[in-house]
DNA sequence: CCATCATATTCCCTTATCGGTATGCGTCAA
DNA sequence: TTGACGCATACCGATAAGGGAATATGATGG
């Protein structure tokens, strides 16, 4: 049972780096999916796979345009991740005093290996 | 090839729902592996696991007290997904303006499946 | 040194994922 | 209608992830 129900989540969908690759560009604008493979350098149906992923989760739209099909980004889906991390604001600012005690501590008893 | 170059990276650490469990929890204070694996219903091998990778990323610390060893959360690392999905805020604001258009196009071209 | 408690690791199985290649399907032009 | 183009899907192989159960490791108390 490999990745559990974490398939169709968004957190998911950002987890594979040429998916994140992906919508960097498209915060440039639509486009193709074959020009997304050429300045990805992937193949079509790579690019084709990933963008599936990336519409299931509704980060990107895909819109028809003749015999092209360009996609688009739809960022609102990545708002969730964002909060999700700032909740843990506080704590990475924090870091600096409270964790700095520990890694202290535990150089002292783990250091022999 | 699974996953790539994915593992050991910390947006595929958060990926696994358990493993944002497990995060969440840890803002309250340390807390042992026995503890966490009953909090969250799971067995202990499996926290452990999923704690090994969390560690491994750097966004857990452990700490040894006695037999037990207690783990705490070190946020710094969630920092850049944070930053990441920041760059794209413009985007889920905008995205009521400019993508209802592709919406409704597309919905045009697209309805008849 | 031995027993015990807390945790890590290992093994096994099932399943998902990624990449590549080949192929299917829809659209447009002639 | 046919052929070319753009893209999606199916299939395949390799990999590795997650869960469970059993076991190893490590520290502690007596």
């Amino acid at each position: 049972m490999a990745r559990a129900a974490t398939t169709s989540d968004v957190f998911n969908a950002i987890a594979e780096p040429q998916r994140r690759e992906i919508l960097l560009l498209l915060r440039a604008g639509e486009r193709p999916v074959t020009e997304l493979a050429r300045e990805l350098g992937m193949t079509q149906p790579g690019a084709s796979k990933h963008l599936r992923v990336l519409r299931e989760v509704g980060l990107v739209r895909d819109r028809r345009a003749g015999k092209q099909r360009l996609y688009g980004l739809d960022a609102r889906g990545l708002r969730p991740v964002h909060e999700w991390t700032g909740g843990f604001e506080q704590f990475w600012n924090e870091s600096f005093d409270r964790l700095d005690a520990y890694l202290q501590g535990l150089d002292r008893t783990g250091q022999e290996e």
